[in-house]
DNA sequence: TGTACATCAGTGAACGCGCGTTCACTGATGTAC
DNA sequence: TGTACATCAGTGAACGCGCGTTCACTGATGTAC
């Protein structure tokens, strides 16, 4: 099993980091544990230790890889304010809501994270910052910085809403508050 | 220790809920045992049971009386918006950002009520829709109803953002968001 | 009033289990000769 | 080209520990006589 191409422990690291992004968001961190983790990417426990020195550097690793895929994710959207309203009805749309596994990872995970160590903290900083970034270049490109608040102020709605929505066992509440969420958060929008 | 007054065993398990609640909230649902709970609550492990019939039915108690806590607490707020904007300065205050134990049970915990059994979230969706009633009434006593979007977008936010603010580890940009929240959520009280 | 008994909230040891972590080992590969 | 060796990603059993849960027991009290 050893000896492979260069590229290949790292690929597995990948494997790993994916996997276990994917289980954190379903299950939790607490909820998560390795030797599972790493049987879902094909490997047995004993493994993990050649990856990463501890679980929490496996975590503060996902947080960061999570939240800098969701920030690449925000490229393939239309461009301009188009694309923040398109962005919007994907993040409130009952899929959404019922797939956290390859969700957004602060709606799976945010308050978990104000409970960790330190470096998964500084994970979830640097990568928050540039998603609130993207989201003010959105709102207005020639002077983001103006619409910072903006920025976070839809981040952080459409956060709690999609949590709400996820811990109801109404499903019609659900539906409606995904609803009222997309009209609250399209009213943040600057008017043209 | 038994057979005292007919008060004493609900004494007991208000007791217990009170100080789960604080532990659920400061180390999360799956990161609080029964046993150092118990201990907390200045009992032994083996009485739990007496009590509850599953750590499961403890959870679904335990955030049925957070939120109806939280709703009582509403009623010693300043009549009208200018309790509304006393609350939400008091939410997003560094002081409650850095006191879990005893804060808002929704900040500290929605996103693990979304992966809680139904019991858990049926509590879940009483206690939000009574919140929610509640803020939309303060918004306009004589119509709530028509304010009930406001009411959802208000609660997710600040939800949202306190969350945000305990998720990251640098205390300026923590702060920095708390502000702009607060600006955020007094942007959406209606004009007078 | 004094004694025997029933009650039952709470005790604390024990259960099987999965946790995070360690470590001696395996075995397919690339390299050296 | 063929053989011996070094490498090292991955194996899998084991560690001590805390988890949720069970249960035989304790002992302070109220009640019955």
């Amino acid at each position: 099993m050893a000896r492979y191409g260069q590229d290949h422990k790292e690929a597995t690291r990948q494997r790993i980091i994916e996997t276990a992004g994917r289980r954190f968001k379903q299950d939790g961190i607490d909820g998560s544990g390795i030797a599972t983790l790493m049987a879902d990417a094909g490997l047995t426990n004993g493994a993990f230790y050649a990856h990463f020195s501890s679980k929490q550097d496996l975590v503060a690793t996902v947080i960061a890889d999570q939240l800098r895929s969701q920030a690449d994710g925000y490229t393939t959207l239309s461009p301009g304010r188009a694309g923040l309203e398109e962005f919007i009805r994907q993040y409130l749309s009952p899929e959404h809501r019922d797939d956290r596994a390859s969700g957004c990872p602060s709606a799976a995970l945010l308050d978990e994270i104000g409970r960790c160590a330190t470096d998964t903290k500084a994970s979830c900083t640097a990568g928050a910052v540039v998603v609130i970034d993207l989201i003010a270049s959105r709102l207005d490109p020639h002077s983001p910085e103006s619409h910072r608040a903006t920025a976070v102020a839809l981040f952080t709605m459409l956060v709690g809403t999609l949590q709400l929505s996820r811990a109801l066992d109404d499903q019609g509440l659900s539906d409606e508050i995904l609803e009222l969420g997309i009209r609250n958060a399209l009213d943040l929008l600057p008017r043209d």
